[in-house]
DNA sequence: TATTGTTATACTCTATAACTATA
DNA sequence: TATAGTTATAGAGTATAACAATA
């Protein structure tokens, strides 16, 4: 018997319908395209981040970083790390256990290719959608999870 | 000068407006959820994955699977020993290289409760969205990584 | 007592390379 | 030559526990 050439196609999918397998299949292969599009840099998507949440709020601790963004304090200790050693980030003592997080002049620098990666990165997966359905996304994916 | 008791929630979110970081906030968190959910029994999310899968199209090859979920050759084979191991699917020779994948009778009623399971875990995160907005966020996803 | 930062460790998913055997 | 299955290995993200130092 002769293998059928469109039998991956005739292949049923079970979790088709279901909202969590389409948000995981849709966030992988975004995260991947992220990943290679950041590799230039010499960033992941976890440092990059982290990178422009200090930008935006000069000062902040990086257990204030890990609240936002959903990383354990244990995870955020060698994240950070990377970003100091890459000469990004600078730690100021704010008091005996904690550093207020600055990003370094070559740290904005690269904020500023990140972002440019990042608004190319958005735009290769929303070309399909009208602002409005862009907008509509954003709002009832940030209320999944708020 | 005291601290902001509000500081946290004062931090400025400069991921907020991206669709990729929402996805992926809004993936991490279901996921964990389906993980929590599965766990008494003793499945995790990709072995129920590819379960429901092989129940879905008896017969199938794991490559066949792999291809489906996107799970490469590599780590399909630990994936098929594990549900094997535990008595959930039987393999039958189809050639001298490859093996129809078919859910025994205790695999069956696993996944009966798998799919019990699944939908109250869907239906924990889409009470607050309309059946309408319901399809049309499942559709926009679909589309974005096909 | 609670919080911050840190280290160590382990688990899951994912990725690549290489090998055997078979179509 | 291409495909199926396997093994080994490594990377990335995430999780918990435990500890020291400080608020």
């Amino acid at each position: 018997m002769a293998a059928d050439p469109q039998l991956a196609s005739a292949l049923i999918d079970p979790l088709a319908p279901l909202l969590g397998y389409q948000l995981r299949r849709a966030s992988a292969v975004m995260f991947a395209d992220l990943t290679r599009s950041l590799a230039p840099l010499g960033l992941r998507p976890t440092e990059s981040s982290a990178l422009l949440c200090i930008e935006a709020n000069p000062g902040v601790t990086q257990s204030e970083i890990g609240k936002m963004l959903a990383i354990q304090r244990a995870n955020m200790a060698p994240l950070t790390a990377a970003l100091d050693d890459k000469g990004l980030i600078a730690r100021a003592q704010v008091n005996g256990r904690s550093h207020g997080l600055t990003v370094t002049g070559a740290g904005a620098d690269v904020c500023g290719q990140v972002r440019a990666i990042i608004a190319e990165h958005e735009r290769r997966f929303t070309a399909g959608l009208s602002p409005q359905a862009y907008q509509r996304l954003i709002v009832e994916l940030a209320a999944l999870w708020a």
